[in-house]
DNA sequence: TTCATTTTCTCGACTGTCGAGAAAATAATT
DNA sequence: AATTATTTTCTCGACAGTCGAGAAAATGAA
């Protein structure tokens, strides 16, 4: 409501929307272009001849045949026209992925993060390198990238492409945007990887066809814990953020975090939280920086036996996510939660905590208790989101630009 | 996203602007206007002269003068074109107003709540009786009336104008769409009272010519607290929401809330939670009604004079909003916060706990401790907060139904 | 009375969407 | 093999909207 509006204004908008229409449907003839985005058929006439002119689209060779009359020639994104780039940054491997403007994934390597360097100075470096070498591996060209799509846990300011704090560099920060900015056209774009997850769901629920999608939630479990939020808003487009939620205060009970603060919903619901109230270590104790899974599964194994402060760490666990869920509904409003990432093994133990922890605020009193499932498969959600986030800004810019 | 646009749309969007730019400024000639909206000067003679039409705009009688050419136009909204209604409904009082389209009061007057009566029932009589005496006091039909506009402390669901939690009727819910809409043409627009306050502070931040606005958050203490949030999205538009910060979980040591849940934010920080803190009374106690201000008046002028527990209660209710607002921004973003309501009398006191309860948390040590400023004249701030709100609405109202 | 100055108004060009019907391309029918 | 029916795509003219340029209007100064 704040800028003026124009007759090419409206072109974009109905340029994107045919764009988005056969993002979401693969191939589609002229006439259901038309019935899916509700323009005339003569609009679509010339928008899609205008991307046709563009390289954006193409006619579909294969004419799929049935009916009688004039047989239907579909349109398809062309997968020449460009590519993206992939960056999936974890605590152990950094994961390259080249897709082309398809969707279609072309190539892929993971490098194992060094652990004996740290900092950020060499992780850049060899970030860089990587992004040259699956350049090599495909023979292409650096301007034929259109979009770099990064993701890590942490706190990210996505507008600069800039990390903020992550649990591997900590508050040193990663300008990824300034680390492409001479060499690459390419558009850097960075996000948290809980976010990724709640704009993949939200993708998938908003497809279905009974629609009436409002809002979720995503929560990863993991050494730490992330919250991806998905909100439609009235304007109707969606509203993604990646809260703080891993270290939101939950209770000082909860011990030191390995931010440096006390009490986050982390040091208490994390996998080095659950160790410590597991052991029985002072709740002070400086964190430890990696738990093996398979450490975990034995405190899981006895807690399911029976054994008394292995229970009690899980359920301390959900309590604080409990809390926080409460929490975080009372500030947004009633929405479903999706539970992933590698604690989803622990969730029958941290379910009970769970629900102790959200039964006692009042929004759950009186709206009843959010729906919580379980979703496994955490990285291929992630990287759906990368596609569903990149492939949208590369074709809203294919929109915006003109198309000269 | 998500609609098709068309070049009716573009003038509706237009005419929006132009409507915008003149309820900022009050009148404004025909250059300003196209100054102001950036639209070409001879879209706004299209678009005034179809406001002109419609009756909604005139021209101005009195021409200010100055300079030597041909003497400005100023065109300004017709005060006549229709009205609005706003409903303050507060613990002890009920206060309506009749305001014109230009803006200006009209006519008020002020109901005290009959606190035998209880329930919704009566309210409601008492509520249609009042609006329909408000309009034989103007000899005004009722057809004339476009908006009534109604604020309430609690929980409410805009989108439908039905109140669903308040801290006068409990669970009980008013419809108040449904109360008005046989009689009424008249939009009926139900907000919480914080956020109209944060709608208003809002509007005031985007009207200095500094701007920058981002983001910004009302907190008002008082017997319940409330928090207001208004946030410019990506898209533009101001967001604003109330949410149910008052109830938020704060800590299970807070004691029994109102609401009937433990460990409110405002069984700590609300007058009845400082009241039961100061006095020692356990917990667990039901809360009391109402708490004049002379009974926290002397609670504050012990603490003042140093007494333990007096100041404990205060520290304590600090301490609560202090993590309460820290949780507040983990969830969104830094922002500054701006405190009303009658509880600003005992902010010195309180201030101590909040610095201590904000000071907790991670996101205020990454990214510093949010301003604070206290903010007197919380009815005059609603108030604002409604107009701003019901006669955007209707602008929004005229620019959309076509002008017919 | 004329001139300079400033504002408002008007006209033609341009861009965009839409509905209707023509044109195209195929299957079914004669 | 020719014709007809059917479905899809394409094209044309009408209509709505914005914009820039310049005409027209209205006033103070010369």
């Amino acid at each position: 409501m704040l800028t003026k509006s124009s007759t090419e204004l409206v072109r974009q908008q109905n340029s994107a929307l045919v764009l988005a229409a056969l993002r979401r449907a693969g191939n589609l003839s002229h006439t259901e272009i038309s019935a899916e985005t509700g323009l005339a058929s003569a609009t679509v006439s010339v928008i899609t001849a205008e991307l046709e002119k563009a390289g954006v689209l193409a006619k579909a060779e294969q004419q799929v045949q049935g009916g009688r009359g004039r047989p239907r020639v579909l349109f398809t994104p062309r997968r020449d026209y460009g590519h993206l780039v992939v960056v999936r940054i974890s605590s152990d491997i950094v994961q390259y992925s080249l897709i082309d403007y398809g969707g279609t994934l072309l190539d892929r390597f993971d490098e194992t993060r060094n652990h004996g360097e740290r900092g950020t100075v060499p992780f850049a470096r060899a970030f860089v390198d990587a992004l040259e070498r699956l350049l090599q591996r495909s023979r292409l060209e650096r301007d034929r990238v259109l979009a770099v799509s990064i993701s890590s846990k942490g706190l990210v300011d996505s507008a600069a492409a800039r990390l903020l704090w992550s649990p591997v560099f900590g508050r040193e920060e990663l300008d990824f945007a300034a680390l492409l900015a001479p060499q690459w056209r390419a558009k850097v774009m960075l996000s948290n990887e809980t976010l990724l997850v709640a704009q993949a769901l939200a993708a998938q629920a908003e497809r279905k066809p009974e629609g009436g999608f409002r809002a979720l939630a995503a929560i990863s479990l993991g050494h730490s814990i992330g919250l991806g939020v998905a909100r439609k808003s009235q304007s109707g487009d969606m509203d993604v953020s990646a809260p703080n939620f891993g270290h939101m205060l939950h209770a000082p009970s909860a011990g030191l975090c390995r931010c440096g603060a006390y009490g986050c919903i982390e040091a208490a619901a994390g996998f080095y939280g659950i160790l410590r109230a597991a052991f029985e270590v002072p709740a002070d104790t400086i964190p430890a920086k990696f738990v093996p899974v398979a450490e975990l599964d034995k405190i899981a194994a006895s807690a399911r036996q029976g054994h008394r402060m292995a229970g009690y760490a899980f359920r301390q666990a959900g309590i604080a996510l409990g809390n926080g869920i409460s929490r975080m509904l009372s500030l947004y409003e009633r929405m479903p939660v999706h539970v992933t990432g590698p604690g989803i093994r622990y969730f029958d133990l941290m379910l009970p905590g769970i629900e102790e922890g959200l039964a006692q605020s009042m929004q759950v009193r009186l709206q009843g208790a959010p729906e919580i499932s379980v979703v496994p498969d955490e990285q291929r959600l992630v990287f759906e989101g990368h596609l569903e986030r990149a492939l949208g800004a590369i074709d809203a810019d294919i929109a915006t630009t003109g198309l000269s």
